[in-house]
DNA sequence: GAACCAAACTAACAGTCGTTAGTTTTGCAG
DNA sequence: CTGCAAAACTAACGACTGTTAGTTTGGTTC
């Protein structure tokens, strides 16, 4: 990807994080850039296109994420401790990504929609996969998987909102005793 | 307010939880109730005042829900577990302008905008008053009270994502276990 | 049956939307 | 320098935006 594509992105993510897909025009970002609308598209082919990149492209983050996960072969309560790092991770990393692909997602069109529900519902699978495993050995609490996924999901995928305001925090205190909480919640 | 507004501001809500606010046309809105976009203005004085029908609606139930647990002078632990159930309740009733809420409060202006604002961080404020309170007594781990917050608030605001897709589940089983998921990760 | 009013309608406003066509500028390779 | 291609520009398209003004409809009250 060019650059200048890559700017053109960066600027648009900014701009779709403060005002959500549907506020944001061709017009507005191309006055973000510093060019105007009509030569966006000696870059991009469409709108659409923008919120492909961004949420498709940290959708696949995470599936890289989980494979990984999974082929550590660890038990299911270490997978699932490499899984709240890996949010905490990307949502340090690509704060104003994540929070475009938790709000915006639902812009997707066709087949980028489809996509992105297949990867959402694989990495879900994935996760109800390992806590299944985890309340069979024991080590999990035997309850409703739904209620235990959704009790671990849930804040990992919302830490954008929380980050921003801990400034100065230490990542490695907060991985600790976030990890902590949210495995107290679930351990048996 | 008379039966055609509300069943306006119910049709509205309905789109927007659909396709966000600024997604959403006063003609299709119009489209949506059985008349003409003009029609609308007979009962709405503009498209803001839905959304602050809406948001600043639900929001008033939360406030005042705080002030019931307050109120009732329970230890934090038995307060915490009411508001727990107070997301309960509103997320079961009125789940729709819960999302709503969550994914269009940004569109609130001026005026509307601070107040929802206010009320929101009142809202936490209080929580954070309880938990410290909880930490004091030592019923509650002795942790950055920002964290147990927001381990807390994270998963009580995103009920409505989860509700729908639990048919036919027990809202009194689900209480429980909810609570004692959530406890389980803050108690000491 | 006349008067009234709430609630519907049609028509239009000025502005914005994403996008395309066609043209000019810019900067680098030969 | 010349030539070429990438990347900027202007102008415009048809469609849609929230909202207003003015008019007609339909039902209720004297």
């Amino acid at each position: 990807m060019s650059d200048r594509k890559q700017e053109i992105i960066d600027v648009a993510a900014a701009l779709i994080r403060k005002r959500g897909y549907t506020a944001v025009s061709m017009r507005m970002l191309a006055k973000g850039v510093g060019m105007k609308a009509a030569s966006l598209y000696n870059h991009i082919s469409s709108k659409q296109e923008i919120l492909e990149e961004i949420v498709l492209g940290i959708a696949q983050r995470f599936t890289d994420g989980m494979v990984a996960a999974q082929q550590s072969n660890d038990d299911p309560i270490a997978q699932i401790k490499q899984i709240i790092a890996l949010h905490i991770e990307l949502t340090l990393e690509s704060t104003t990504n994540m929070e475009v692909m938790q709000n915006n997602w639902m812009y997707l069109e066709g087949q980028s929609m489809a996509d992105y529900k297949k990867s959402r519902n694989a990495y879900e699978e994935d996760l109800r996969h390992i806590i299944k495993a985890g309340i069979a050995q024991g080590s999990i609490r035997d309850m409703n998987p739904e209620l235990l996924i959704y009790s671990l999901l849930s804040p990992l995928r919302y830490l954008y909102i929380w980050f921003p305001r801990q400034e100065g925090m230490d990542a490695e205190r907060l991985k600790e005793d976030l990890t902590s909480v949210l495995l107290g919640g679930i351990k048996s």
